[in-house]
DNA sequence: TTGTTCGAGTTGTACAGCCAACCCTGGCTA
DNA sequence: TAGCCAGGGTTGGCTGTACAACTCGAACAA
């Protein structure tokens, strides 16, 4: 639960959630009503339409003027949180994830960096080497750059530390927007040594910014996956688009 | 221009889009009040407050408690269609846009795809394995298959036809919901005849569910793209998560 | 049988208002 | 100097209302 904050379209967000997931109305059933949700649950049909549209932002039911909204799936949506931290996620599937930072350099920004970090010329960034396990064994090398602030926190760390995120948010570091490209890449020599393949076998990369609630970048990641390991899924609709495609690089 | 229903949200979110993609806040600069805008714009907060909802899921700009909304970032955000449609795609980036019918094959559908379209134990459907192009150089193998009310109108398009999705959207076939799962394929045979690679090689792998209004399924697709022509983008966030992250296969 | 019309039901859009939670700054205090 | 605090500004959450746009089945007509 990346936000636990008790409102009341989150309660009744996370109710019906619960009663999709328990098959209530079926896959393809039809939803109450707003207006019988709204008397149900003691709230205005607002409130209701706020619930209801997180759950179409999930994909978990269509909507459209005229009729009763329609489940379209029954799947677990990730929170956000479980998708920004690699050691939540594993956890979240009941896998034992694992980390070791491989080396952490600290020096001047190249202007790659400055561009997706936003800082002055002259700022120096923290780069972390890491290689993440599942039960042991290794699935994903990370390399994230941090702006000095948050790098110094990194550094100060356990090399062996699970969870760097985790750690992080508990100092106020907080993440909350986040934009991921994905594509595929050719292990180098560190990806090859540190999971274990080939140089020049294909790897599934996800490249990450993410951004505090002011909107300043806390971090911009590269993490390489061994294929089978993982796939990402996307849901978007008409409603809410946040997927594109892009041309390579 | 995935829905031009002109209401007062859109209105007022297409300008704030354009006035973002000026420049006219600065990238990481801070946009007016919502009272502000709703003054200047002639409607209410609500009104705005929906509008801002919209580029928020696009990742434009941020939003916290107590302080206004800061610009995230001016990238152009494509529309659901650019997304669903590889014609419309090509086009938005000023790529021609080509592709051509290998094969179509109507037989009874298998348990995967009773499953993923939703049939009856009986029914047939139409597979579409297919070729696309950038500039006539072939990019992608798309292998799609459709439920046989929709394979019909398929089964009668030109094979040349440079987009299905076009004038199945003509014949009212509309497509709302889609979703998405994003990971690596090692191409065979076909594939390699197709793209001119190798068998074995890796392929970016879209695969993609999408759904009607209604919530029917109306087609289920399997894209393979060779390195380094496309990658995928996503916008997520605490306030609207449509990524996830799922084990492989 | 087929097509049309009608109307109840439902969601979409928009307005207005209220208060809480939160950010930030400037002034005050120790 | 450093820290605290008050207060104005801003967004989040919620209510209530009204009407428009749309779906779908039932009743009806050809």
């Amino acid at each position: 639960m990346a936000d636990g904050r008790q409102t009341m379209y989150r309660k009744v967000a996370a109710d019906l959630r619960q009663a999709i997931a328990d098959g209530a109305y079926g896959s393809g059933g039809r939803l109450p009503a707003e207006g019988e949700l709204a008397t149900r649950y003691g709230v205005s049909r607002g409130t209701v339409r706020q619930a209801l549209a997180v759950l179409r932002a999930d994909g978990l039911v269509t909507s459209r003027r005229g009729t009763r909204r329609v489940v379209l799936g029954t799947a677990r949506v990730q929170s956000f949180g479980e998708l920004l931290s690699f050691t939540r996620w594993a956890r979240s599937i009941g896998e034992e994830p694992g980390g070791r930072v491989v080396e952490i350099i600290r020096s001047p920004a190249d202007e790659v960096e400055r561009e997706q970090l936003r800082l002055e010329p002259d700022a120096e960034v923290y780069r972390v080497l890491r290689v993440r396990t599942l039960s042991g064994v290794p699935v994903m090398v990370e390399r994230t750059v941090y702006p000095e602030h948050i790098g110094a926190l990194v550094e100060a760390l356990d090399p062996h530390a699970v969870s760097h995120t985790v750690p992080l948010q508990e100092q106020g570091v907080l993440f909350t927007d986040a934009h991921h490209t994905i594509d595929l890449a050719l292990a180098d020599a560190d990806d090859a040594r540190l999971l274990g393949c080939l140089v020049g076998d294909p790897l599934l990369r996800e490249r990450r910014r993410t951004t505090d609630p002011a909107g300043s970048p806390v971090e911009w990641s590269q993490d390489r996956y061994l294929p089978g390991t993982v796939a990402f899924t996307v849901h978007n609709s008409t409603a809410v688009t946040s997927l594109s495609r892009r041309t390579g690089i």
